[in-house]
DNA sequence: GCAAAATGATTCATAAACGAGTCACATGAC
DNA sequence: GTCATGTGACTCGTTTATGAATCATTTTGC
């Protein structure tokens, strides 16, 4: 991430990158895992995990959901069937609040 | 993010993602926001906002985050105050936490 | 005590995210 | 209808994160 540095990120958003790397470090040494086992599972370097267990704020968040949701920390505070069921509510909201359904710009070659 | 492509992430962090993105984009349009407008108060991109309301699991954590903030979603479910006061209290158990933690690998549930 | 393992912190090449700009399409105002 | 605005999607060049490897230090196990 090129702009987002720290001191451009809000004190907020630091305390929560911070804490949210130090709930996956607790997680991951009551799991009994080593970094490399955990990195491993989530299919990403060591490196890149004591990155996230740092509180970086430029780590993919996917890699740091990814290793959350592998040692139990709980995203949202809720667990998966509540997860899943309020994705399927949200869709529906967003469904029906704005009614832009955009498809993909493919070029049509049927035009003679 | 060189390895964490869609079919590598388990479902629970794609919904997550998912998830995120959907609150955010709600939380946007709550507050009369333009995808500009707010782009540019999170300091980043327009397109950069598309990725991170779509879900994108390549996005910085850290302007996920920040922009999740601007919008008022809340990040684990607790405000401003009491992230701070849990983010001490998470490092006074990372002092306190044994240090000897080494014992015959345990099995961790990352079945979802 | 010693050896093995885990961790933290580097460095570097490469792959990928990011920002800027553009276009098409939709919506709303007039 | 026209015009302005908002949005999704795309491309491209630059900047950055990531993975791999290495080393020093600490900690665990024996």
């Amino acid at each position: 991430m090129p702009k987002i540095i720290a001191p451009t990120l809000s004190q907020y958003s630091r305390d929560a990158l911070s804490l949210l790397g130090a709930l996956i470090r607790e997680a991951r040494l009551a799991n009994r895992l080593t970094t490399s086992e955990l990195a491993t599972r989530a299919g990403i370097s060591r490196g890149l995990l004591q990155r996230i267990e740092r509180g970086d704020a430029g780590c993919a968040i996917g890699a740091v959901f990814e290793v959350a949701a592998i040692v139990g920390v709980p995203l949202f505070e809720m667990d998966e069937r509540l997860l899943s069921a309020r994705l399927a509510r949200q869709a529906e909201k967003i469904a029906l609040l704005p009614k832009s359904v955009r498809a993909p710009r493919k070029a049509v070659k049927d035009d003679f």
